[in-house]
DNA sequence: AGATTAAAAATTTTT
DNA sequence: TTTTTAATCT
C-alpha cells in the first residue's frame, strides 16, 4: 500500500452503464476490470462455472443467494472460507458488482490475506482490484483517511498500539495528580478499549464504570484520554471504528455514499463482532433492510440502545434524516453475507457479542439462514465427541456436524491421565516421538500436523523444557511479536518521528535512546514550554534550543537531535525509504547502541533491525510501511522446518492439524477458574466453546490430558479432571490404559471407569489422600470457586472427614488464616504427599507448608494436600 | 547511569 | 515459585 492520499473517493463506475472500469490504484498491476473479465470468461465457458463445481447443495446455497441478507453458519472445517472466496468470485463472475463494490471484513490479516489469495486463485491473477477486502480496523483507516477532518483529525493522523496508549494514559493519570501506581496506566487502558468495544464516548459509559477508577475520575480520565488523542492528531484501535461510526451518524450524505458503493457486504467470523462493529456493519448495511425500517438513531445513547431499534418502523420514522431515499432506489439494495459459528464464539471477554449472530434473523428480516454441517476435516469420532460436548451449551442456534467418511481406522479421541505437569509433558514428547516414526507403512508423521493446544500459555513452558531435552523441534505461535520488541519498537519511533513531527509519543521514547544526557530535568523542562504553549515536543525542542532556558550541555544535546531530525525530514522525499532508514539509525548512534551492548540479546536486536529495514523493501514509502506496521503486527514463521506447533486454544482457531493434543483438562485450569467467577454460566459456556474449538482442530486424532497435580503460582495443588471430560461421549472417546508407570489415577483406566462405568474406584488406587480429597474438590468445583489464590477452598475442605463447618465462618477465618490461625502441623511432623512421598515439615506459614521430602528435596505445598502419618 | 533490590503478577488477544 | 518490571540507591 502506498499510503493514502492516492485513493480517489470513488474508483468505480455503476456496471450497468458498460463502462470499462477504472483501473485501480497505481500500481504495476492489471487493471481490475481485468479481474471482473476473466471472471466472466469463466462463467461464460462452462455451463455452471467451475468455480461452483465441487460444492456442495449447502455451499452453493450460500454462494449463489446474492439478493437479501444472508446468514451462513459455518461449523468448524465445513469450507466457511470457501463460500466465502466463492461467493465474492460468483458476484464478480456474474457483474453483479465491481470490485470495488463488495467490501468484504475480517477480524485478522491473516484471513484477509488468505481470502485475497484464494479469491485471486479462483478468478486468476492477483485481486488488486478489490480495494475493500481487509480487517475491520484496516478498512476504517481508510475512511477515517478520507474524512479526518469530520472527525477533527487530520487526513496524516498516527495510529497508536497498546503500548502507545498505555504510556498516554499514565501520563495523563500523573497530570491529574493522582496515584500511577494506585491506578495503573494499563488498567484504564483496558477500560477505555472495552467501553470503545461497546461504543460508547465519555459522555456515555455507565456511572458505575466511570465511578470505578480513580475516585470516580473514570470519566474526567477517558474525556481527557480523548482530547489529548486529538491534540497529538492520533487514534487508538477503538478510534478507528468509532471515528467512522460517528461520522456517518452526523453526516447521513457521505453514509448514503457508501450505501451506493457497497453493493455487497460479506463479513467473516460474525460472532466475533463486538457492539461497535455491529453498529458500523448496520449503518453500512441498513439498505439491505427492507426498505420501511427504521434507520439507526442518530445519537445513540449506548450500546443497550441498539438492540431495541430491530422492531420494523414506517420509513416516516427516519424522517428529518436524511437518508429517506431508501424505497426510491430499490435496485441498490446492499447485500449483506454474514459467515460465522456461534460454537465457535471464544473472544466473549474481548468485547466480542454471540448474540449479534443468535440476533442476526431479527436484524435483518428475511434473512436467508443456511447451515453448513457437512465437514471436510475429522473423522466421525471427533466429530461426536466435538458435537457431544458443545451439546451441553444452552445459547446456541444448533449444529451437528457429520461426516460421510468412514474409516475402520479412526481412533476415538483418547483421554490420558499424567500425575502432574511434567509428566504430561514427558508423555506427550513420547507420544510424538512414537508418531514421528515411520510406521509399518513407512509413512511417518510430520511435526508440522501436530500441535499442541493449552488453555493459558504459561502450559507451554513444561512442553518447551521437554522438547528442549529431547531435542524436538518445536514452534510457539503467538508469543510476542516481531513488532512488540524494544529495538523494534525504537526503531519505529525514530521513523515516526521523521515522518510526523508532532508525534509525542515516538518523540519522548528516543530523545534520550540512546543515551544523549538528556535526563529528567531536560525533558521535564521541555514538556512544559510544549504543553505552555500548546505546541508538540518536537517544535518545543526547536524553540527551546534558541533560548538559554536550557543548561549548556542539554542545549547542545537537544540541539544535535533537532539538527538531525530535520536533515532526515529533508530526505523523506528524495532519498529511497530503505536507504533513509539506515542512515537514521546509523546517524542517531542507535545501532552503535546496540553494537556496543555485549548483553546476550544484542547481536540478535541487530538482527531484528536489519530483518526491518529488509522488510520495508516492499513498500513505497516510508509512510507506507508505517501504516502496514501499524494495523499488521506480525511476522511470518519458518515454514520450513518441521517442528510440532505449541499455541493457546484461542490462537489455534481456524487452523487444523493431523493430530492435535490437548493438555491440562482440568477443573480450573479448563475451564478457567476465573472465566466461571467472572462469567458465570456464560464464561462456562466459552470455555466449552473452547474446548470444541480444540477437539475440532483434529483431523484425525486428538489426544486429551489431564493431571493429578499441578503448580499454580509455586504451589503445588491437586486438581479434578474437567467436567468437560465427563460431557464427551463414551462412543466416541477411550480411556488410554495407562501411560505405563505414570497414572496418577491408576492403571485400570481409573478415569474411564469411575466416570463412564460409574463404577466404585478400587480401592487400592483411590483411597489415596490425593483422591479422596479430588473427588471432595470435585463435588465442591460444580458450585463454588474450588481452589483459587487463597487456597481457600482447599483450606476449608482439607480432609474429607475435616468435620462439618459453616461456610461463612471458615471463610473469615480462612481469610486470616496466614497469621491467627494454627496449623494442623507443625514443624518436624512427618507427613505424607501423594506426589512427594514422605517427608518431614520443614517450616509453617498459615496453611503453607515447606517440606523436605526425602526423595523430592524441599517443597512448599498446601497443608490440604498433605497426611500426618 | 547502571546495578541492585523490591514489588507485582501469573487467562485467553486483534487491531 | 518464578519472572518481569519499576524504583531506588550508589
Amino acid at each position: 500500500m502506498s499510503g493514502y492520499d492516492d485513493i480517489p473517493f470513488f474508483d468505480d463506475e455503476d456496471p450497468t452503464l458498460k463502462k470499462a472500469p477504472s483501473p485501480g490504484p497505481k500500481s504495476g498491476h492489471a487493471p481490475t476490470g481485468g479481474i471482473a473479465a476473466r471472471a466472466m470468461a469463466a462463467r461464460d465457458a462452462h455451463r455452471a462455472p467451475d468455480y461452483l463445481a465441487g460444492l456442495n447443495p449447502e455451499q452453493r446455497e450460500a454462494v449463489e443467494t446474492l439478493d437479501g441478507p444472508v446468514l451462513v453458519l459455518a461449523g468448524a472445517g465445513t469450507g466457511k472460507t470457501r463460500v466465502l472466496t466463492t461467493r465474492i468470485a460468483h458476484i464478480l463472475a456474474t457483474g453483479r458488482a465491481f470490485p470495488s463494490q463488495i467490501l468484504a471484513v475480517t477480524f485478522t490479516n491473516k484471513a484477509a490475506r488468505e481470502m485475497k489469495e484464494r479469491i485471486g486463485m479462483l478468478v486468476g491473477g492477483a485481486v488488486e482490484g478489490m480495494p475493500w477486502l481487509g480487517t475491520f480496523h484496516s478498512i476504517g483507516v481508510k475512511l477515517l483517511r478520507r474524512h479526518a477532518e469530520l472527525a477533527g483529525l487530520r487526513s496524516d493522523f498516527t495510529i497508536l498500539d497498546t503500548d502507545d496508549v498505555v504510556r498516554l494514559i499514565k501520563q495523563i493519570i500523573q497530570a491529574e495528580g493522582l496515584d500511577d501506581k494506585r491506578w495503573p496506566a494499563k488498567q484504564f487502558a483496558g477500560m477505555i478499549d472495552t467501553w470503545k468495544n461497546k461504543g460508547l464516548d465519555p459522555a456515555q459509559i455507565p456511572e458505575g464504570d466511570a465511578r470505578a477508577f480513580a475516585n470516580g475520575k473514570g470519566r474526567e480520565l477517558y474525556a481527557a484520554y480523548q482530547n489529548r488523542l486529538k491534540t497529538l492528531n492520533a487514534c487508538d484501535f477503538g478510534d478507528l471504528l468509532l471515528h467512522p461510526i460517528r461520522i456517518f451518524r452526523a453526516n447521513p450524505d457521505i453514509l448514503r455514499e457508501y450505501h451506493q458503493k457497497f453493493r455487497y457486504i460479506l463479513v467473516d467470523e460474525y460472532q466475533d463482532t463486538n457492539t461497535a462493529q455491529y453498529m458500523w456493519l448496520r449503518l453500512l448495511a441498513q439498505r439491505s433492510q427492507s426498505s420501511g425500517r427504521a434507520s439507526v438513531p442518530a445519537e445513540g445513547r449506548a450500546s443497550d440502545s441498539w438492540p431495541g431499534d430491530v422492531s420494523p418502523a414506517p420509513a416516516q420514522a427516519s424522517a428529518g434524516r436524511r437518508d429517506t431515499a431508501v424505497s426510491a432506489n430499490e435496485k441498490q439494495q446492499i447485500n449483506i453475507c454474514c459467515v460465522g459459528d456461534d460454537d465457535q464464539s471464544i473472544y466473549g471477554w474481548r468485547g466480542a457479542e454471540v448474540d449479534n449472530i443468535l440476533r442476526f434473523e431479527k436484524d435483518f428480516p428475511g434473512a436467508k439462514v443456511i447451515k453448513l454441517e457437512r465437514n471436510y476435516r475429522s473423522t466421525a469420532h471427533i466429530l461426536g465427541a466435538a458435537g457431544h460436548l458443545i451439546a451441553h451449551n444452552e445459547g446456541r442456534l444448533g449444529k451437528t456436524l457429520f461426516t460421510d467418511r468412514v474409516d475402520p481406522d479412526d481412533g476415538k479421541v483418547v483421554v490420558h491421565a499424567a500425575w502432574d505437569s511434567e509428566e504430561e509433558a514427558r508423555a506427550v514428547g513420547e507420544m510424538i516421538e512414537t508418531l514421528q516414526r515411520p510406521d509399518r507403512n513407512g509413512r511417518r508423521h510430520n511435526l508440522n500436523d501436530m500441535a499442541i493446544l493449552v488453555r493459558a500459555s504459561f502450559q507451554m513452558r513444561e512442553f518447551e523444557d521437554r522438547f528442549v531435552t529431547l531435542g524436538l523441534n518445536y514452534r510457539v505461535i503467538g508469543g510476542p511479536r516481531f513488532y512488540e520488541r524494544l529495538e523494534i519498537r525504537d526503531a519505529m519511533a525514530y521513523f515516526r518521528l521523521v515522518c510526523q513531527p508532532a508525534d509525542d509519543l515516538a518523540f519522548e521514547r528516543i530523545v534520550n535512546t540512546p543515551k544523549r544526557g538528556l535526563g529528567d530535568t531536560t525533558i521535564r523542562n521541555l514538556h512544559d514550554y510544549a504543553r505552555a504553549r500548546d505546541i508538540p515536543m518536537f517544535a518545543a525542542a526547536g524553540e527551546i534550543i534558541e533560548t538559554d532556558e536550557l543548561k549548556p550541555k542539554a542545549r547542545k544535546a537537544l540541539f544535535d537531535v533537532v539538527t538531525d531530525f530535520k536533515r532526515w525530514q529533508a530526505l523523506l522525499e528524495t532519498m529511497p525509504h530503505t536507504e533513509l532508514a539506515e542512515q537514521i539509525l546509523d546517524e542517531s548512534g542507535y545501532t552503535a547502541m546496540w553494537q556496543n551492548d555485549k548483553s546476550a540479546e544484542a547481536p540478535g536486536r541487530l538482527e531484528n533491525l536489519k530483518e526491518l529495514v529488509r522488510s520495508m523493501e516492499q513498500f513505497e514509502s516510508l509512510r507506507g510501511f508505517l501504516e502496514h506496521v501499524a494495523l499488521v503486527m506480525d511476522a511470518e514463521q519458518n515454514e520450513d522446518l518441521d517442528a510440532v506447533s505449541i499455541m493457546t486454544l484461542h490462537s489455534a482457531k481456524g487452523l487444523e492439524f493431523e493430530t492435535v493434543f490437548l493438555p491440562g483438562w482440568e477443573e480450573g485450569l479448563f475451564p478457567h477458574q476465573r472465566a466461571l467467577d467472572e462469567g458465570g454460566r456464560a464464561g462456562l459456556e466459552e470455555e466449552r466453546r473452547l474446548a470444541y474449538v480444540g477437539i475440532t482442530r483434529a483431523k484425525r486424532n486428538c489426544h486429551i490430558w489431564f493431571v493429578s497435580n499441578r503448580r499454580i503460582h509455586g504451589l503445588w495443588q491437586s486438581t479434578v479432571p474437567s467436567r468437560f471430560l465427563d460431557e464427551l461421549p463414551e462412543a466416541h472417546v477411550e480411556v488410554a490404559e495407562s501411560d505405563q508407570s505414570y497414572g496418577g489415577y491408576g492403571r485400570g483406566g481409573g478415569y474411564g471407569q469411575s466416570r463412564f462405568d460409574k463404577q466404585e474406584p478400587f480401592q487400592n488406587s483411590y483411597s489415596t489422600p490425593g483422591w479422596r480429597r479430588a473427588q471432595q474438590n470435585k463435588t465442591d468445583a460444580t458450585r463454588d470457586n474450588w481452589g483459587n489464590r487463597s487456597g481457600h477452598a482447599v483450606e476449608r475442605i482439607g480432609y474429607g472427614e475435616s468435620g462439618p463447618r459453616a461456610r461463612t465462618i471458615e471463610g473469615e477465618l480462612v481469610a486470616k488464616s496466614t497469621t491467627t490461625e494454627p496449623s494442623r502441623f507443625a514443624v518436624g511432623d512427618r507427613v505424607f504427599h501423594l506426589k512427594f512421598g514422605n517427608g518431614n515439615v520443614a517450616a509453617v506459614e498459615g496453611n503453607k507448608l515447606t517440606i523436605d521430602f526425602d526423595r523430592a528435596g524441599q517443597k512448599r505445598v498446601l497443608d490440604g494436600f498433605v497426611e500426618r502419618v
